[in-house]
Order: structure tokens, then C-alpha cells, then sequence
DNA sequence: GTCTCACTTTTGTCCTAGACAAATAAATTG
DNA sequence: CAATTTATTTGTCTAGGACAAAAGTGAGAC
């Protein structure tokens, strides 16, 4: 193990161990990539990939570049490709396929009419100016309008955001600060909007289930009921199942709404979803939002309500509103 | 398998299918008692519990009565005990230890000369009255002013919310709901904290590390920073600590300031805040905060401050501008 | 007493490699 | 062409073994 095997191991152990420093073990990379640990060395035992290295005591350490490529997979096995073609595919093939899907998403995106403001926030980002983006971001919502800015800038700008920090072109921190940015402003959009003192309804609770860490989703969601005159309350990011079951009668909901970034595995949603039916009375509906492959492609879920969208939102709600009538 | 094992495999096929449906496997439980799969096994192996039931594939299949074992398992490991005393352990004995905790707190609580706006935002909480519970500690928060309210009133109601949550008279949804409606108020309040459009020294950064996720902490040193005259940026949870360099270098900050909750293990963070120290160019200070273990008996830390309470920060900004008249 | 250092036990996570059911694709038949 | 059967792919589970980090324990110095 020391001394036979090829590569690092053959350095100076200090070096080999500088080399080592920092990389993510499998915990990480878990979470990180949302692909389960098993999942994980049975891709590596079945097509070669990943190939991680290993630490001193054996165990697997992965260089920060084939995490990259886990991500990059991830979203592939998302878009319908299947393990067997592209997690043993050469670095090439897979930029292929990225190129055939941005190109397919950038129609999509151009067809919608980028607006400059996009873009100028975008360069605001990148040169780390964060009054500037802040500055960008309010002016635009005084000038739009707080719906209207949500659905036309926010909610584009987000998803920019995202898959730029997935190719790697934001670092980590800058997609940080842009969370916090926008979260300050929404909250703060949030409670401009009058309250009717009276019990309003529908009254939602939303929440993510445990894994998703993803809490801008949720405030976006959060906004938009509250501009279609809901009483929301939000239990923030990674409530257990139970938990929320048990909020949800406590507060006598109407909607139990969840957010999904697409983190969590399909298997888990669907388990989850399907639990979460069972155990809440048949009365309260069940909302599951957000960008998560798991919904797009969905069938069987019975009693779920699908809101793959936040425009859409605003018609749920009338919709919700008619059937109570 | 079939025939020879005692208990449920002896009843006819389809009424062990029917005891057996709905029950979790091994995934769910993980999920909704946050114990990883690999420490149920394990736990199964050295102490007998729990001891689940197999489906007719063989896999393990939790009782409810388990997994509601389990979770008290959890609360009692995260107040210190150890799993050698406590899983194998009998539910009275369960019982009994929780009885003793809960007991032993509320002497220390009702030494400690509870204000009676502490108890009661504990009783709003209690009764799920949200908007009752954000209308006293905004009252609160106009009657004794930000910085008194946060030192006097909110920190040690946050300290308390943990307790009672760790001892289970509060349910995880009700600490969710604490954290978002306080969540609100302070940012809230830091907006309305009027800020030097003059570069106004120091500039602070301020996140956790990967792995802590408490985020109200940091907001609340947002919040006593901001009140000292320093120019904030926030990067949020779980800032990797090369992306929390390039981060300070970016922005030039004066200070980079960590919180700690606790969750974090001792090693970890005196090796994390070790690297950083290592990393971080020399003029840049760094501070550390929070209720961890880890900072309190403190050595080897040479080049970072402490600052284990909120109330010194305001001290420790005046100090650091003397240092640089 | 209390602090420090070495030693022992406990405990969580990782390892390998095999098995299998559910999902998907491919082949066959009507 | 549509429907059913067969083959492959794929994610999750299982079993124990291994080991490093954390926590407890005890001896000796101050």
C-alpha cells in the first residue's frame, strides 16, 4: 500500500499528505453532490468513475475536479440520461451533451428576453460589489414592482446564479453573498406587505424536508402567497416529516407547502411525499414546488399538487379559493 | 428463514405482510431520527437495540415504538450521555434519566432570575401563537432598545429555547418557528440601523464553517457589529474555508469573525481556525464566538480572539480601533 | 485539591463485496 | 402497431471487519 502503488503514494509523505489536504471524503462529497454514499462505490466498483484517492488510512478522498463531475452528472441522470452512458463517458462527451443542453436551455432563456438587469447584476456579483447589487436589486423592485420583479427578474436570475456556480463560474462564497443579498431584500419585501388581521385563508405552512438546505426557494414561494393574500408561516429549512405533520395540525393549516432545489434523491421525495399524504388529514392539501426533477417527470402522487412554478402561485390560490366556496 | 425463525414469520404470509406494511425501512428512519443508516446497524450489532423486524426480503423493518425510542435516544446522546449507558438501557430507565434532566434544568433556569418577558414569549411559543410571540419581542425590542433587548432578553431566550428543546418540551417545529420569527425581527432591525455610506472601519466578515448550520448566532453578531459602527458583510452557513479566504482578501476585510454552536467537534474546530489563522494574511484579525466547548478552555490559539459573549463585542471594536489609531 | 500526561475503552464512520427488487429497455408475440 | 414477456440496468440493502478520533481513567507532580 505504501510503496507498490503507483502515483501519490510514491511522494514524500508530507507532500502526499499536502496533496491530501482539504480534498472531501465521502461524507462530503455526499453532501455536497446529493449522491449517496453507496451510490457512490457502486459507481466506482461498476463503471470506473469516480476514481477518488486515498488518505493515509485507506479511505476515499476526491480531488475537487471529479466532484465537479459528480454535480455535472447529477443534473445529466436529472435530465433523463441513464448512469450506464454518461458516468463512464470521457470528460469530452460529457461537455457534448452540457453543450447540447445549455444550447436548448439559452433558446429558452433568450426566447424570454434576458433582461439587462440580469446581467448587470451579474457583473455585479462577479466584482464582488455588494452595495452595488443591492442598490441594482432594490431599484428594480421599486421600479417593477414586488410580483412582477420576483417572477420576471428574482426567479430567472436565481436559476443563472445556480448553473453558473455549477459550471464554476461563481465560487462558492459569491453565490453566498448573492443568498444573503437577495434573502435581506425579500424579507424585507415581506413585511411590507399589509397583514389582514383577521384569520385569512388559505393559511400554508412550508417547510423543506431534512437534506434540503436550499431556504431561497422557499422565501420566494413565501412571497408570492403573501401577495395573493395568504397567512403564511414558514418553518425555515429541514423539518423532519413528522414535525411538520404535527405543526401543520397545531397551526390548522390549509396548505402544507414544500420546496424542492433538486438536492434530495427522486426516491426520497417520492417516499416522503407519498408519507407525508398519508398522514395528513384529507383536507389539507399538498403542495410540492420547486426545481427538483423529481416532480417534472411525476405520477402517482395522488392528493399532491404540483407547482412547478411560482407565476403559478397566484392561480393556485384562486383555484384553492373556488373549491372552498 | 421461513419456517424456523420464531415470532412473525410462523403467521401466515399475508398477515405478516399486513403487520409489516407501512412500517419504515431502514432509510426512513434515518431520515426522520437523523441517525445515519451505518449507526443504526452498529448500534443493532454491540447493544441488541433496536432490534427491527426483517420483510420478507430480509430487510429491516422499525416498529413505531422503535423509532419513537430512537429519537429520545438522539435527544438524550445530544445532552451529553453516552450510547454505551443508554441504548441498551430499559425504557424506565429512559424515563427516569429524562425526568432527572429535565428537573436539573429548571433549578439552573429559575436561579438564574428568569425576566418575565423570557417566560413569557416561552408561554406564546407554547401555545403556537405566532403573532403573539413576534408582537412581544417587538414591544420588548422598542421599550429597552436593540442592543439591550439582544443582551438582555433574546440571547438568553435563545439559550433557553435550546434547553428546552434538547429536553424535549419543545418540539422541533416550535424551535423552527422561534428561529424564523426571531429571524425576522433582527433583520428586521438591522436594516434600520443607519450605515456610513463612508467606508466605515472595521469591515467584517462573518460565516460558520461547513458543518454548522446555526445561523441565528451569526445574525445576532451581525446585529452587536452593526450596532459598533462596523460595516458587515455576512456570507451565510457553511463558508468552505478557501472560499471564506478568498472571501476576506475580496473585500478587504479587518476582521474575520466565526460563530460556533456547539455542533462541531473540539478537533475540528481548533484545526479549522488553526489553518485559517495559517492563511489569513497577518493584518486581518480573527475572532471566534459562540457557546462551543471548544473556545472555552482554549490554548494554542495564538493570532485569534475570543469573544465568547455578546456583550464584549462592542468592547473588542473599540479595542481594535485603538490598535489602529 | 487540580493539572497534565499516558493509557484504555468507547464510538462513529468507512471499508469490501455480494444480493436483490424495482425500473427501464429490448425482444417477442398477437 | 400494441401488448406482453424477457433481459438488463440501477439503486439500495446486508454482513462483519477495521480503525481513528473522542471520551474516560488513573498515576504522579505541583
Amino acid at each position: 500500500m505504501t510503496s507498490t502503488s503507483p502515483g501519490i503514494a510514491e511522494l514524500p509523505p508530507d507532500t502526499a499528505n499536502e496533496l491530501l489536504q482539504g480534498l472531501p471524503g465521502i461524507s462530503a462529497v455526499e453532501r455536497d453532490t446529493g449522491i449517496s454514499k453507496d451510490l457512490l462505490r457502486v459507481w466506482e466498483r461498476r463503471y470506473g468513475f469516480p476514481a477518488p484517492l486515498r488518505d493515509f488510512s485507506g479511505e476515499r478522498v476526491y480531488p475537487a475536479e471529479q466532484v465537479q463531475r459528480l454535480r455535472l452528472l447529477k443534473r445529466l441522470l436529472d435530465a433523463g440520461h441513464r448512469p450506464g452512458r454518461v458516468v463512464a463517458a470521457s470528460h469530452e462527451a460529457l461537455e457534448a451533451l452540457l453543450r447540447v443542453q445549455a444550447s436548448a436551455k439559452q433558446v429558452a432563456a433568450s426566447g424570454a428576453l434576458l433582461a439587462q438587469d440580469q446581467t448587470r447584476c451579474i457583473e455585479m456579483l462577479v466584482a464582488h460589489d455588494v452595495d452595488g447589487l443591492r442598490r441594482l436589486l432594490s431599484q428594480a423592485m421599486l421600479r417593477m414592482g414586488l410580483g412582477p420583479c420576483l417572477l420576471e427578474l428574482i426567479a430567472p436570475l436565481t436559476g443563472l446564479v445556480g448553473e453558473k456556480w455549477l459550471n464554476g463560474e461563481l465560487a462558492i462564497f459569491e453565490e453566498h453573498i448573492y443568498t444573503e443579498s437577495l434573502q435581506q431584500l425579500l424579507r424585507q419585501a415581506l413585511q411590507s406587505i399589509p397583514r389582514d388581521a383577521l384569520a385569512e385563508r388559505p393559511r400554508v405552512v412550508l417547510t423543506t424536508l431534512p437534506g434540503e438546505q436550499h431556504g431561497l426557494g422557499l422565501l420566494m414561494v413565501e412571497t408570492m402567497l403573501a401577495l395573493a393574500g395568504c397567512q403564511c408561516l414558514s418553518l425555515g429549512v429541514q423539518t423532519p416529516l413528522d414535525e411538520l405533520i404535527r405543526a401543520a395540525n397545531s397551526q390548522k393549516a390549509d396548505i402544507v407547502a414544500l420546496s424542492f432545489s433538486g438536492i434530495l434523491s427522486t426516491g426520497m421525495v417520492q417516499r416522503s411525499l407519498g408519507e407525508l399524504r398519508a398522514q395528513l388529514p384529507p383536507g389539507v392539501a399538498l403542495w410540492a414546488g420547486g426545481s427538483s426533477q423529481a416532480l417534472q417527470r411525476g405520477s402517482g402522487l395522488d392528493g399532491i399538487r404540483r407547482v412547478t412554478a411560482l407565476s403559478a402561485i397566484a392561480g393556485e390560490v384562486s383555484r384553492w379559493r373556488a373549491t372552498q366556496a
